[in-house]
DNA sequence: AGCACGCCGACT
DNA sequence: GTCGGCGTGCTC
């Protein structure tokens, strides 16, 4: 019997697998699927078994297969047919497509350490003469204490008795040791609540439970506020009644922990949780519970799309247009893709949820593909906020750089209401850049073309790109003059000025740099939530998911930030990021204002945002992406061409260019090589070369081309981006 | 990836 | 004369 491995080398040149022969004692056990131990070279390396054969015609000495190393099937018949897809479809290894589907614990390689976890437990022995052993040791008091705990209390933990004595009992084979399995993160059902669903809700709901015995793909456009969770909760009830199992992606786990908080108390320690701040230990573990059907529900991000769950009922994406879905390194794939691939698989339903979907999926639901379920009004009392564009450029004239005249009126008001507060800013740090007033100079990234921003707390300037620091000097290091200036507004900066401007109000900022810390994240949103605080300063991430029934007014300090990207989805992203954050205010009873602050009042994305029009939105953008022939008319696949030296990489990516021009299809359009956004980026140049294209049979396999004919080139490296969501 | 084999510079 | 630089090539 002979097995067809992929090994754990995730590189270009080993993407194939090697063959070994399967030596007599492990004929009976393997599997497809399984992980191995094999020799390679003359290392002992891990991979996976990819195909059994009876037969090898090879006219190469062939080695055998040194141990098994995962009894139990490390990937199942689903799972290897996801990597194929994966790797098919972002033209990444096999290898490192096997390795993103499992958690660090259970990929193909050395194991830094012992991710089981268990108590060991102790008993008396039934079949020990324990009388006898008593009597013979009758003067061992600390071991006759212990079996007396024994005889009481039938077994107890190991750790909690003697030693010494205990390994004598051990050892005399009147005591005996188990081990039991344990987990790290563990939840008990709380109070559930009781979902009563409106109208409208129950309408959709119905809908998609009609659906459950069959693949179709639904939409759920429904406006912040307008209740998604609670029919999630219910269809996922039913689907577990049924004994299936359900998965849940949302785009950031610490910013959808009350969705979390949610499901748990609804149903508890059935709920598994995967993302990426947990620990190896804790994911290794919730991996367990979910391969061994403990539980029935998986919760996660992106990579939890690849959860081991078995009999799946239904898939559910909340926040489907959230960028966080699409991964930024290879493999460059996509969760909605998969869960797309899985639930054609199992024959199930995938529901897609947004305010503010994605061109390409409302695009797919006007063209039928998938089903619109629309909710269109917010659940209770609640009403959508009020909303005011302030034109800043003649606020600059009176000198309210930061705050407009309305917004703060506003925020004095509201303090003096007691209500809360939100202000986005999408810029962290204090000061966007740092220029001499004497002889021009502007600090900038020495490894990428980026200024660099300052960060007072720390004294530091940092590139936001490569994340390289330095200290701030107090003179100009060029010409040493004291004529250091600060400009650009970041959250930092922001908190001091409205700290100085409302010295009574309770502050508090969550950015990268406050949330850093594990559970920082946490402990910032219950404070703010327990009314600890006034005003929440932050970026983008106090836009998202979050519910806070006393906050009834956002502001938003600089509209344009995100809408000046030079990125053909920078309308879209913005219309997403403006109408998210706009949602934060008046979620209950009390009626919600939000203040957008613009230096272009009469652009079409803040309308659309002021009069919470999605639809005029989704028009208008669309007409524009068919003039530029950008998604969802076009597929888009980026290129990158890197180097170190930028005339080689240039002449490098003209070459491609020109090579692409003569392999693609007629309508297939190949733009470029442009220099990238960030030309250059941890010292190496970057070029870009974009394919627009509709119908193109052979382009993958051409991209697949070109990919492998740099595996040898060490100056020139080629990422290939599929679908990507920005360029 | 990792390691061996292989051909040219400054050193016990 | 040798130790060692990292360039190419192979691994079932």
């Amino acid at each position: 019997m002979f097995a067809k491995v992929i090994i754990e080398y995730a590189t270009k040149k080993l993407d194939q697998t090697f063959i070994y022969k399967v030596p007599l004692v492990l004929q009976a056990k393997i599997k497809v699927g399984m992980k191995v131990l094999v020799p390679f070279g003359n290392k002992k390396i891990y991979g996976f078994v990819l195909e059994l054969s009876n037969k090898a015609e090879e006219n190469f000495a062939i080695k055998e297969i040194e141990k098994i190393v995962d009894e139990e099937l490390v990937l199942n018949e689903e799972l290897l047919q996801i990597a194929d897809y994966l790797c098919t479809t972002t033209l990444c290894p096999k290898i490192s497509a096997l390795q993103t589907l499992l958690p660090s614990s259970f990929k193909a390689k050395r194991q830094k350490s012992n991710y089981e976890l268990s108590d060991t437990f102790v008993k008396l022995n039934p079949e020990a003469n324990i009388y006898a052993y008593q009597k013979n040791n009758a003067r061992a008091l600390r071991q006759l204490a212990i079996i007396d705990q024994l005889e009481k209390n039938g077994s107890m933990l190991k750790k909690d008795l003697a030693s010494s004595s205990l390994n004598t009992l051990i050892n005399n084979n009147v005591v005996l040791c188990y081990k039991v399995p344990k987990y790290r993160l563990n939840q008990n059902k709380g109070q559930a609540h009781r979902v009563i669903l409106t109208v409208e809700q129950d309408k959709v709901y119905k809908q998609i439970k009609a659906a459950l015995n069959h693949q179709e793909t639904f939409l759920l456009y429904g406006i912040t506020g307008s209740g998604k969770t609670e029919i999630y909760l219910k269809l996922i009830a039913d689907v577990v009644k049924k004994g299936k199992t359900a998965l849940l992606l949302v785009p950031e786990i610490v910013l959808t922990a009350q969705i979390v908080k949610r499901f748990y108390q609804e149903f508890g320690s059935q709920v598994a949780i995967l993302h990426s701040a947990l620990s190896e230990g804790e994911k290794h573990d919730e991996y367990l519970k979910i391969k061994r059907q403990e539980v029935n529900i998986v919760i996660g991000t992106r990579s939890a799309v690849f959860a081991p769950l078995e009999n799946i009922g239904i898939i559910i994406i909340d926040e489907e247009h959230s960028v966080t879905f699409k991964q930024e390194n290879t493999p460059r794939y996509n969760a909605k893709d998969i869960a797309s691939f899985r639930a054609k698989y199992h024959n199930i339903p995938l529901v897609l949820g947004s305010a503010t979907p994605l061109l390409e999926t409302k695009a797919r639901a006007d063209k039928k593909v998938f089903t619109l379920l629309t909710l269109k009004s917010r659940v209770g009392k609640a009403v959508l906020p009020q909303i005011h564009i302030v034109d800043m450029l003649p606020e600059l004239k009176r000198r309210n750089h930061i705050l407009s005249a309305l917004l703060k009126e506003k925020i004095q008001k509201r303090l003096e209401a007691h209500e809360q507060i939100i202000l986005l800013l999408n810029r962290r740090g204090h000061s966007t850049y740092i220029n001499c007033s004497n002889c021009g100079f502007i600090y900038k990234c020495p490894n990428c073309d980026i200024t660099l921003t300052y960060h007072k707390s720390s004294n530091n300037l940092i590139c936001h790109y490569c994340g390289y620091q330095k200290q701030k000097d107090n003179l100009c290091p060029k010409c040493g003059e004291d004529g250091l200036n600060y400009y650009g507004l970041g959250t930092e900066k922001l908190e001091e000025f409205v700290a100085r401007e409302y010295p009574e109000a309770r502050i508090i900022r969550m950015d990268q740099d406050t949330t850093s810390k594990k559970g920082a994240h946490q402990k910032y949103i219950e404070a703010f939530l327990a009314e600890e605080y006034d005003i929440l300063i932050g970026t983008q991430m106090v836009a998202k998911g979050l519910d806070f029934p006393k906050v009834t007014l956002v502001g938003v300090i600089n509209a344009d930030n995100s809408l000046n990207i030079p990125d053909f989805r920078a309308n879209e992203n913005t219309f997403a990021l403006l109408n998210q954050v706009a949602g934060r205010s008046g979620r209950k009873e009390l009626q919600g204002e939000v203040v957008i602050q613009t230096f272009n009042p009469d652009n079409f994305v803040i309308k659309c945002v002021a009069q919470n029009s999605y639809d005029t939105f989704y028009q208008t953008e669309m007409n524009i992406r068919r003039q530029l022939k950008y998604p969802p008319y076009y597929y888009l696949i980026g290129l990158k061409v890197v180097g170190k030296d930028y005339h080689k990489t240039l002449a490098e990516a003209q070459k491609i260019k020109n090579y692409l021009k003569t392999k693609v299809a007629q309508e297939t359009i190949v733009l470029g090589p442009t220099t990238a956004l960030i030309l250059k980026y941890n010292n190496e140049y970057r070029f870009q070369i974009i394919i627009k294209y509709r119908f193109d049979e052979e382009l993958k396999n051409i991209l697949k081309e070109i990919d492998t004919m740099y595996v040898l080139n060490k100056d020139i490296n080629v990422e290939i981006d599929v679908d990507p969501l920005h360029l």
